[in-house]
DNA sequence: TAGACGTGGAA
DNA sequence: TTTCCAAGTCT
């Protein structure tokens, strides 16, 4: 849950999972779907594809238990370099190498390495391995990705306090800001399109599943048109799942990594339920249990805008 | 190896 | 408002 995701945003997915699924057997028990749901709201949902994939073959392979050996551990779907490090040294107290992106970023300072990431990635590694103890390894890595994240910070690190600072070759030299070095980015493109809420006369909404792979692989969505870079001021209602009377009720916007989609939103009301459709009715007090991505929720929420609760985060 | 893959918070 | 970034992985 936390590949590229912070503490907060995990903290109320993780006990949900926890009180749900409390072992790696019950998470196996459970179906693709159900996890699906719990997931959404969370992103990158091809972890959430992969947990379970994972829980699946540590229940049918492993006896229910993760194995102790790096290369095992990184054959698991979802469990890369990182979390295979992670798991080998933390639960299993070996002492390899564990590198994030606070380490990442520790290691370029203190050794003031100015080869762009991600080509520094070996060298990273290997500093990291150098100074990994034999006993506790897994204690000093999560020092080290601590100290990451409250004292040797992307922006203002807080050098003065730093228990690293007499040894760090970017604070003697230059400016530990400058590590680590990347590739300069690339301009997201936009992409446009229309979204469309079918609302029945008993007040239930039109859902359909995505493909399991790709963007949202595995999720829920209203029905869109194609997402493109058309520009023009085309409606995209001949793309409308059936025929009703589609009326324009606003745009959303939402920022996905690598682009920013545009969709229109068309709302038709009284909408007749047929059968030859391939999706499902929900009522929109139970859209809370389906497993909507974040700009499906937006869309829904520009056609009834009190589709959802205002949820309030915990203190 | 570079692009695909979500979301929300902070500066 | 815009940009960056967060306990990365897969193809």
């Amino acid at each position: 849950m936390l590949q590229q995701t912070t503490v907060e945003a995990v903290k109320p997915y993780f006990l949900g999972f926890i009180h749900k699924w409390p072992t790696i057997l019950d998470l196996a028990a459970a179906s693709q779907d159900d996890v699906m749901r719990a997931w959404a709201g969370l992103g990158y949902y091809s972890r959430a594809r992969n947990l379970k994939k994972c829980a699946d073959i540590v229940a049918e392979n492993f006896d229910g238990h993760f194995p102790a050996d790096l290369a095992q551990l990184k054959s698991l779907p979802g469990i890369g370099d990182y979390t295979a490090a992670a798991i080998a040294s933390i639960a299993f107290d070996m002492p390899v190498a564990v590198v994030d992106g606070n380490v990442e970023r520790v290691i370029t300072r203190l050794y003031a390495l100015s080869t762009p990431l991600p080509a520094a990635k070996p060298d990273i590694r290997r500093l990291m391995q150098a100074l990994t103890p034999d006993k506790r390894s897994g204690d000093f890595a999560q020092a080290m990705m601590d100290l990451g994240a409250t004292i040797c910070t992307p922006r203002r690190p807080a050098c003065v306090i730093c228990p690293l600072n007499d040894n760090c070759e970017a604070l003697k030299t230059t400016d530990p800001e400058f590590f680590p070095v990347k590739a300069p980015k690339k301009r997201k493109p936009v992409r446009m399109g229309a979204a469309f809420v079918a609302i029945s006369g008993n007040g239930e909404v039109y859902l359909r599943g995505r493909a399991q792979t790709g963007l949202l692989g595995g999720m829920t969505e209203v029905p869109t048109t194609e997402w493109t870079s058309r520009a023009d001021g085309e409606t995209g209602i001949d793309a409308a799942p059936f025929e009703a009377e589609w009326t324009s009720s606003g745009a959303i916007t939402h920022i996905f990594t690598h682009f920013e989609l545009r969709l229109t939103i068309y709302k038709a009301q009284n909408v007749q339920k047929l059968a030859s459709n391939d999706g499902w009715w929900i009522s929109v007090e139970n859209l809370d249990n389906e497993a909507l991505p974040t700009v499906m929720k937006k869309a829904i929420a520009a056609a009834i805008p009190d589709a959802f609760e205002k949820r309030r985060k915990e203190a």
